[in-house]
DNA sequence: GCACTCTTCCAAAACGTTTCGGGAAACCCG
DNA sequence: CGGGTTTCCCGAAACGTTTTGGAAGAGTGC
């Protein structure tokens, strides 16, 4: 029953044909005439001819696909990100007939060194770099090689023109310790990672404009920082920022996963949230709606952004990262129980 | 900046061999002496080589990667499965070597042709097939061409001899049933799909089968099925299920989202759980057990079920699909607050 | 009838890799 | 020293595609 796939050669020797017209009947050049071009296109679609792709990429140096490396060991990025991300890059690139190759790096590897081999078999025309870190390597090596690219994050010392979309975290952070403020809280925390995640950044600095443009500041004993994918050491730094001598009376949390782990730590010290404590999150994970109480969060539409990165990285593989400009997008406030006016 | 990756030509040139002799060398035949072996590799690594993916493919035959069609549409495949699916694929995959090609069904594409162009395009060395219907066109298609896969799920009708992983959702539903009996429950509800997928199939056996033994049935109008990804049709078919003259006690779930649901259904009804209604899921949601009560439902590990499907499918590569034996894998009960004795 | 131009087709080369089938030294043994 | 065996290397072909540079034939204008 099985049967090998026609190939050009097979189609161009039973129409007769050289391989030569077939493919550029199919390609729809005007050097073939309508008659053949038509009589090619039947046959090949009647036998279930696709080009195969790696003749294609070997000739032509496009391989059709778009390449992402993710980490194994990641929870916290794969229940957040993973799913919703992939679905949205997968959308945009269907559409424009390419696929995702997704590449997982190991435990023992480095992701950029598995960034370069993926690079370096030139098994992709572009890159999706995810996950950014402040000073991220990936991106000087992905521009030194001319290699197409789309970041989803930022990073901050790069000056070289590059194409990158993120959230706006600095904007929700400020937003969020406006309304708090306007609440009538002036004792703030942060809870985040200590890992060098651009957007752990980006957001701590946004909380700090808008409390310096209200005269506040953050104590240095209200921002407590666990490293990602530590669940102990993420509660320890909780439990630290709700024992602090004056317990800040807001606390904000670069994600939700952070935000959830708090808002137990607080239940089992009975402290009760909104009347005693705020909190706000980010990411508006699934169970952040069922938390309870229901955690005030920003959504930053993961999916969308990765329509939209999708998009991007189509740009620049097809004109260069020059003519794509940055995308910086809001994120949506999604205000549920979990903050309220700041105790008297 | 931009600078071309070396090929095995450069190479060659550069060492004074051979592409043969190159090729050879990194291969490890033993028909290059030691010593030439290892400038041959020294050199390899110093500048990055990396062996082209296409190059290799078109001589070999091997691509180097294993294939997944998602649909775009399946916002529950998404939340439940999709990253931690991917993510135990791509473990296994990376241990291989190999990468996972995913390519998106868009909305207009029936996922049949997406799986039949990305067969014939010759782009995988194998597919993973995922989200499986009852009689599913895809299984047949790829036996007929012998291509490798290796089904997550099962058919029905199929007798010629495949792969396939599926959780034992016959059995989960069975130890439900058996469960809530000897907590005095009587009338049973199922609420469930209406499209024809396998595991809907099973649930609702496994069900049906464990009521048989203790003399009982389902009664018809505590059937109650929505097609997925229809909210509102779902909200409906919980409400005619809570409403039958005589409401079940105990209403089986096969899935969490049905389950959250009815639970919510449920609340709107005034009608308590587990007091009233004992309520069961399927697949361990992180929401599941924000919900309050907490669900009770089974887990059935797809993060693992990833690693397996990918093991599976890498040895149906190597060996063919006669030689690996199905699995049928239990899911975890885990017991929550949402079921309890059967009201008196 | 000649010099053109169009139209329609094709042979051959190239992309980078692996492998088949040698082939030239060097070594061994009597 | 001559025959045979090892050791180490290489040229060339092939995988399937796209594209370059024609070439053959038909039509056109004079």
């Amino acid at each position: 029953m099985e049967r090998r796939q026609p190939r050009l050669k097979e189609l161009s020797r039973e129409l007769g044909l050289s391989i030569t017209t077939v493919s550029r009947a199919l390609a729809g050049y005007s050097d073939v005439s309508a008659t053949t071009r038509e009589r090619v296109r039947e046959a090949a679609t009647r036998s279930g001819y696709v080009p195969n792709r790696a003749g294609r990429a070997l000739k032509s140096g496009q391989t059709g696909f778009v390449g992402l490396v993710v980490p194994v060991r990641d929870a916290q990025f794969i229940d957040a990100f993973l799913g919703e991300f992939v679905m949205g890059l997968g959308e945009a690139l269907a559409e424009a007939g390419r696929d995702l190759a997704l590449t997982t790096a190991t435990r023992r590897q480095v992701e950029m060194d598995v960034l370069a081999h993926v690079v370096n078999a030139g098994q992709v025309d572009g890159m999706v770099v995810s996950r950014a870190t402040c000073e991220d390597p990936r991106v000087g090596y992905l521009i030194d090689r001319g290699v197409p690219f789309v970041l989803h994050g930022r990073v901050l010392g790069e000056t070289r023109p590059h194409a990158w979309l993120d959230t706006d975290g600095a904007a929700a952070f400020g937003e969020a310790a406006r309304r708090l403020l306007a609440l009538g809280h002036r004792r703030f925390g942060l809870l985040t990672y200590s890992d060098p995640m651009t957007f752990a950044h980006y957001r701590r600095a946004g909380l700090e404009a808008a409390l310096a443009e209200a005269g506040l500041a953050l104590a240095p004993e209200a921002i407590a920082a666990a490293p990602r994918g530590d669940p102990d050491a993420l509660r320890a730094a909780a439990g630290r920022l709700l024992e602090v001598p004056e317990r800040p009376t807001a606390i904000l949390c670069a994600t939700d996963t952070l935000a959830i782990t708090l808002m137990e730590e607080a239940a089992r010290r009975a402290i009760a949230i909104p009347r005693d404590l705020s909190v706000v999150g980010f990411d508006n994970l699934p169970v952040s709606s069922y938390a309870s109480p229901g955690l005030t969060t920003f959504d930053a539409r993961i999916q969308e952004c990765g329509v939209a990165v999708a998009r991007m990285l189509l740009a620049v593989i097809e004109t260069g990262p020059a003519a794509v400009e940055p995308k910086l997008v809001a994120a949506d406030f999604i205000p549920r129980a979990s903050h309220g006016p700041a105790p008297a």
